[in-house]
DNA sequence: CATATAAATCGAAGTTTGTCAATATAGTTT
DNA sequence: AAACTATATTGACAAACTTCGATTTATATG
């Protein structure tokens, strides 16, 4: 799950520029690789305007919205509104049931905490 | 500042499917089609492992940081931090200040708290 | 059972993103 | 001025994303 190691592993006290010092060292990676890859892909799945309005609609309509319901608020095919909506489910933003011929969708509170989570420690000494 | 017109651009009150009807009619969007894609953009400049974790860099050492301390802490040549860095920059979320050799990096709070404020309104009824 | 409807999946085209090597720019030091 | 150092920019290429039309699946209805 830690991939493709774009990212240092470990928490390091890193050495600066090669002359003169531009300041001092310090220890820097602060989080896991596997949590900025998770959040990345929450961030990710919402980072379209299309999924942005997807989840205001749902937020304020929990568990009464079906997907026809959506279709007719963008000038968008329904493949498409399908793949927008796929893409939230599989980040785990939403939850979709079947009732008879219609699919629900409503927001999973708990993803979007863990973003809320990292913004809200982000936010602490900024 | 509109633009495609993807979205839909005015509250309405929603028909719904074609035979039986799926569920009441009801006023589906809440939001401007403009802050929806604001808010993308903003989600999708921080939707990358890389900028997560170079976020957290530069709000855990606010003001202090060189480009060259992040490029340290990342398996990843010096234009693709550079790269990185300028997504963040552009989507206002970090600014940068020269000094001498050096470009020292920041979080502009007022973007973060943007988002979060957003995240915060959806969570309220979910 | 045949037909219709809601939603998902598949396949393809166009666009955007991530990455690097090479080059450019700007400031520093000798 | 010449050489060096830190960043940014450019150009190229592969991978990922967005969108659509066509098809498939599942459920409902005549």
């Amino acid at each position: 799950m830690a991939s493709n190691s774009v990212l240092a592993e470990t928490i390091e006290t890193g050495e600066c520029c090669a002359t003169t010092v531009c300041c001092a060292p310090f220890p820097v990676l602060g989080m896991a690789v596997e949590s900025a890859e998770n959040l990345a892909q929450l961030f990710k799945a919402i980072s379209s305007p299309v999924r942005v309005q997807m989840l205001d609609i749902l937020s304020r309509h929990a568990g009464e919205v079906c997907v026809c319901d959506i279709e007719s608020q963008f000038a968008l095919s329904q493949p498409t509104i399908s793949h927008h909506l796929g893409v939230l489910r599989k980040a785990g933003l939403v939850q979709s049931e079947q009732r008879g011929l219609w699919a629900f969708y409503y927001v999973r509170p708990a993803a979007l905490e863990q973003v809320r989570g990292w913004l809200a420690g982000l936010a602490a000494e900024g």
